[in-house]
Order: structure tokens, then sequence, then C-alpha cells
RNA sequence: GCCGAUGUAGCUCAGCUGGCUAGAGCAGCUGAUUUGUAAUCAGCAGGUCGUGGGUUCGAGUCCCUCCAUCGGCUCCA
């Protein structure tokens, strides 16, 4: 007998070899139908694994991240053997789950498939599902693993099982396809109801892009059909909110091949909703006592040899910029760091002026890979809302923790009410990958732990993922859809003030190193744009959208007053326009309303007489009619109730 | 940068296996209509079919080059 823990701490009692699926039966019938995925003390294992010591059992249903991983991953073995079937000889390699799905990489070798094939291997997918065959796991030799696939001419399983200790190694049999695999399925191919091959794709095997390119395909699998069908109206919707549609429809933006890849042209509205997201930033920046400065968009390349940059982004970088002179080379500004630091060497600071903390909406520029452009997510030139404080070492938790209250109070003030922050420290295997000492590097990374654990921040510590100056905070909210983008970060830096000589006076008359936080509460103000359009589907807050009211005249008879409404408005520093074209009011609502104008007013003989507005609000409808200081009253409370202001 | 797909009017799209002067809806212009909460009617105009080359009696359609976009991979100071 054994004792098997659950997670609410009751345990069981059962015999030697019971599986886990026979404790969810135990516990419930109706639950262990639910049931499609184990771990026995933190080990995934199958649901018909029979355990053989005492541990802690947690079972997993579809609504647990771990049951979905289970799920999606048997997708990927029933999408394999689809594969085998329709191409014969097509080598196998990786067939992971994924966040939303799964995929399988595969070299199909002579054979060259499309999306026009997914149909086909959908179809066959569910055939196979609908077999209820079951995923039984067989342990194996290294040896007779590396014989099977040295038969079949596989070099990449051979390659992945070279990489494995014998005595590890198993396969996983369902129906006739056997495959490496190190475990985590469902019970059997059957609870796969509903599949969607999404796309297909190139992948490098191993992620090298010096080894062989294979086809990726990529799909999502559901326990229901209405699932499907749920997740495809979400991508419907997704797309609708794309923010490269919903630019170019509230002409915010636009590209021009002539102009060049990833650089966006702010439109007359674009840029009036962008200054006007500068001007609530700088407000805020203001009252947290930061000095705005300005910085050319050129530098001399020895500025950024001097900061590190150019040695480690030089070469994939816009190439220097000749001039008559000769030896003298420029390099388009890809980040503000070294120029603020230059701004700070201006004069010698004490200990009592600082912290000093310089903001910029500073432009630069990126030579992206032209493959990684997207919209306005990933552009070569764009907008950095940056700011660099230098301070002491015994100011930086505090300002760090400013920083923090900043950047939540943009994400609040903006509809962002969900994230999560990510802490990213270096990856200790490989120390030269980074600059700056040990020390520092501690110094830095602890300052951030204690500042994220202060605030009571919800984050992930990410081993690897810092800059290569310094470890950062990253801040990831959730949208609308439910899509997690990254948007503000907060970096500590201890090597710039050592590249570039920085020093203040300490009350100790001697000369010290500050230290630097680099922060950015938006990211870019392109890519913050381009999430709050998808977040908002365009629908922004009314203190932010471009058009706040359009007044449609009824007819041209009473154009006068519409435009005394318009006056009206204007004086209260409202964005107003006057629709008075000869169109019926019919068609006037259409229009405004799918341009997403909040509030529409509707002026005729009745509103003229009364010296009333009628007013309609965007997909509400009607609101009734009210005095013009009645609806000015409305709106100006609405802006409130959604814009805070920074204390 | 790599793999794959796509590129026809300002926008959204049609144009089958190559065959008369390349079509539609919306937007635009002109005229009629002067309108009460999501499209009034009629007429007109608008395209070197992404670019450059090639195959062909003939190319929007087939082939190649380049450019751009999209989906991924890799990358992201």
């Amino acid at each position: 007998m054994i004792n098997v823990t659950l997670p609410d701490g009751t345990v069981k009692r059962v015999k030697k070899r019971t599986t886990a699926m026979d404790v969810a039966k135990s516990i419930s019938e109706g639950f262990a139908r639910n049931v499609i995925s184990a771990s026995y003390n933190d080990v995934i294992i199958e649901t018909a694994t029979p355990l053989t010591e005492d541990g802690k059992l947690v079972l997993y249903t579809w609504k647990d991240e771990k049951g979905k991983q289970a799920f999606w991953h048997s997708s990927a073995h029933i999408l394999a053997q689809a594969l085998e079937e329709l191409y014969p000889g097509v080598k196998l390699t990786i067939g992971p789950a994924i966040d939303n799905g799964f995929y399988y990489d595969v070299d199909f070798g002579d054979y060259s498939i499309s999306e026009k094939d997914l149909k086909t291997i959908e179809t066959k997918m569910l055939e196979i599902a609908r077999g209820k065959f079951e995923f039984k796991m067989r342990e194996s030799s290294k040896e007779a693993a590396l014989k099977y696939y040295k038969e079949l001419g596989n070099q990449y399983k051979v390659e992945l099982i070279e990489g494995l200790e014998d005595g590890t190694i198993t396969f996983c049999d369902h129906s006739t396809f056997t495959d490496l695999c190190r475990g985590g399925h469902i019970p059997n191919t059957g609870l796969v109801k509903a599949i969607k091959l999404t796309s297909i794709a190139g992948a490098y095997w191993r992620g090298d892009e010096n080894n062989k390119q294979l086809t990726r395909i990529y799909g999502i699998s559901f326990p229901k059909q209405k699932e499907l069908t749920e997740y495809l109206a979400l991508l419907e919707e997704a797309k609708k909110r794309d923010h490269r549609k919903l630019g170019k429809e509230l002409e915010l933006f636009t590209f021009s091949p002539k102009v060049g890849q990833g650089l966006p042209l702010w439109l007359p509205k674009g840029t009036a909703l962008r200054l006007r997201l500068e001007d609530f930033l700088k407000k805020a920046q203001k009252k947290a006592g930061y000095e705005l400065v300005m910085t050319p968009h050129i530098g001399q390349k020895e500025l950024y040899v001097t900061s590190g940059h150019y040695e480690k982004y030089g070469a994939d970088s816009f190439q220097p910029i000749q001039t008559p002179k000769e030896s003298e080379e420029f390099l388009l500004k890809p980040m503000n760091c070294p120029h603020h630091c230059e701004i700070y060497k201006t004069k010698p600071w004490s200990y009592k002026d600082l912290p000093k903390r310089y903001a910029e909406f500073g432009t630069v520029y990126r030579y992206e890979q032209s493959g990684e452009l997207n919209g306005l997510t990933r552009v070569r030139g764009f907008t950095q809302d940056d700011a660099h404080i230098f301070c002491t070492p015994d100011q930086l938790d505090e300002e760090f923790k400013k920083v923090i209250d900043l950047v939540i109070y943009v994400f609040n003030s903006l509809g962002f009410d969900d994230f999560v922050t990510q802490v990213s420290l270096r990856d200790p295997e490989n120390p030269d990958k980074y600059i700056g000492s040990d020390e520092n590097w501690k110094k830095a990374e602890n300052a951030i732990l204690k500042a994220a654990e202060e605030k009571g921040l919800d984050y992930v510590v990410e081993t690897g993922e810092a800059a290569f100056y310094g470890p950062k905070l990253d801040f990831m909210v959730k949208d609308a859809l439910g899509r997690s983008w990254q948007l503000g970060t907060i970096q500590v830096d201890y090597n710039l003030p050592e590249r570039f000589g920085l020093e203040y006076k300490g009350s100790d008359n001697e000369m010290h190193r500050p230290v630097m936080i680099h922060r950015a509460p938006f990211g870019s103000m392109e890519r913050f744009i381009a999430i709050l359009l998808e977040h908002t589907g365009g629908n922004f807050p009314l203190w932010l959208i471009p058009d706040q009211v359009s007044i449609l005249s009824l007819s041209e008879k009473y154009e006068k007053y519409a435009q005394k409404v318009l006056n009206l408005l204007e004086n209260d520093e409202f964005r107003a326009l006057v629709d008075n074209r000869n169109e019926t009011i019919g068609k006037k609502i259409r229009e405004a309303e799918m341009n997403k104008i909040p509030y529409m007013l509707i002026v005729g003989e009745q509103e003229e007489k009364d010296g009333t507005v009628s007013v309609r609000k965007h997909s509400e409808g009607n609101l009734g009619t009210m005095t013009i200081k009645e609806f000015i009253n409305l709106i100006h409370t609405e802006i409130e109730s959604t814009k805070q202001n920074f204390e």
C-alpha cells in the first residue's frame, strides 16, 4: 500500500500500482471523466501510469493549463500520425504544446505542402481521433531507439536520442503510430473532438538558422466543437481589431514603400492623438520630478563605442553615416542613454543634487530584420518615452519604486488593469554575454527583486532575459481579448555610469559613481498606440480620441445652429466637427458610428428652437435631448472619471 | 536575413484552364432631393493589373528578378 496526497491535503491509502485515473475514479466517476492528465511528485505522468511510491498527486482537467498542455501535446501526436499516413516517409522531429495549441516540425523531403492541404490533414486527424486509441508509454533502451530511427533514416530523432541518457528513453504508442516522447498525454485520442490547423510556416531545426529549415504545422484542438467555434470567433474579433486595419480606417498612420520599410508616417489625427498621450505623460513626469531634455538624432560613432552598443549591435545596425571630412562617422541614434549620460556630465554634481531625472521623447532608429517588421509594433524608427534617472546607490530602491508607481498610473489611466511583471536576470551560465562586474549585477538584481516584492507586484523571474548592461523589470499587460503584450520597462544600470565616467561628490567629500535607471512606461509611442488600438478596438477613451463629438445637422437649414453648438464645444476645448453635407441623417449617423466617434449630436428645427441637442452615444444609441450645457457636463464627467491625476 | 503566401481603382474585392475596349460595391465629382437616430436616387469620372525582364500570334493570368505586405523562424539595446 502507498499513500497518495491530493492537493487539498487528503491522503488516500491505495494499493501499489494504482493509476492516477483509478484515484480520480475513487473521488467521483463524474470527475474522473474530466481528468485528462496528472502529475505525481511534480512530474507530469500519464493518467494510466501505475503509482509505485508515496507522493503528491495532482489531477488535471481541460480547465487547467497542464491539462491543456497534455491535450495539445497529444493532438500533436495525432497530427504526426496523420502526416505519416498521408505523406509516407516524412521525417518527424518535435511536436510540443504551445500557449495556444500545438505544432509539429516535419521534414517533408520531396513533398511540398501548402495551406490547401491542411483541410485534408484535419479530416485525417479527426478520423484518427474518433478511433479512441489509447496513448501508451513504452520504455526503450538507447540502443534500440537509435536503431529504430537510423533504419527510418530520421537523423533528427537520432540526434535527439543521442542527447538523452540511456534508461530515460520512452516512446508513446497509439493506434499504429509511435513516437519518441517524454510523456504527458490524455487517456485516448477520442477526447479530441475539434481540430483546426491554423497555419504552416518554416522553422529551423533546433531554432538555429544554420540548420535545415523544416515545415512547421500549427494547430489547435478542443474537447468540444463549441469551444473551437468560440476560438475562431475570437480570432475574427482580433482581426477586426488589428491595429494596422484600424490605423488605416481611422486615418492615424500609414507606411510608404518609398519612404522605407518600418518607417511609420503619422497622419494628422494620429499625430494629435500621440501628442495628447505625450502631454499626459509629461504632466505626470513633471509632478514626479523629471526634467525634459532634447538630443539630436545622430551621434558620433565614438559615443556608441564608449557605451558598448557599437560592439554589441554595430554590425546589425544602420551603418555609419560618412561626412565630407575624412574618418568622421556618425550613427543614427539607436538609443538615448549615451546622450543623456553626456548631459549629466556637463557639470559636477553633489549628492545633494541627486537624483537627476532626464526625460525625452527620443526618436531612435534600429535596423530590425526585414522579416521581423510588423505594423507599428516592430518598426525601424520609433519614439521612446525615455528617461534616465541618475541617483546614489542609497536612492536606488526608492527611485525604482517611484518608477513602478508611475508605470502603474499610466496603465490604469489607459484601461490596462490586468498586468503581470517579469524580472529579467542574467544567465549565470553565460557571463560573457553581459558587461559589468559581478558585484554590481548582484546589487542591481537585488534592488529590482526587492522593489517588486515591496510593491506587491505579481512577478515571474526569468534568468537569461536581462539586457546586456543590466537586469530589468518588464510589464506585460493583458488586452481586452486576453492577449499578453510587453509594454513598459524599468532597467537598472551600473555599467554606463562606469563607461562614461559619471560621478558625484558624496557627503564624505569623495567622488562616487551614480546608478542609472532606464525606464519607459509606454515602451515606444508606436507600439503603445498599436496595443491601445487593439485593446480598445479603436474606441479610445474620450479624452484621447481624435474626434470626440460629431454634430449632425438634419438639413442644411440648421447649419448656423450646428456652428453655434460647435463653437460652444470648442470654447470648452472639446474636439468636434460638423457634418452639414446634403445627406440623410441616417447616413450621417452610420458614418459617425463607423468612424467610432463617441458622441453624435443631432440638430434640427426642434433643437434650434429650444437651444438643445439630441444626443446619441456610439454603439449605445439615443440618449435623448438635453441642453448644450447639460451635454458639456456629461462629457466633462466622463473624462474626469477615466483620467485620474498623478499624485 | 530565412521559409511560405499575397500584391487588380482611394478602400474592400471579382476576373475559370492565357483570347475582344479589365469589372463590382463603397468613397469621390455633378445633378435632383432638404431629410428625425446605422446606407435617398440618377449620371460621371477613376486602373501603365506592385516593379523590371522573359515565354507567346496574344499575358492581370505562365516563368525569372527586384520591391512591399502578411504568417512563421531567428533577432529585439
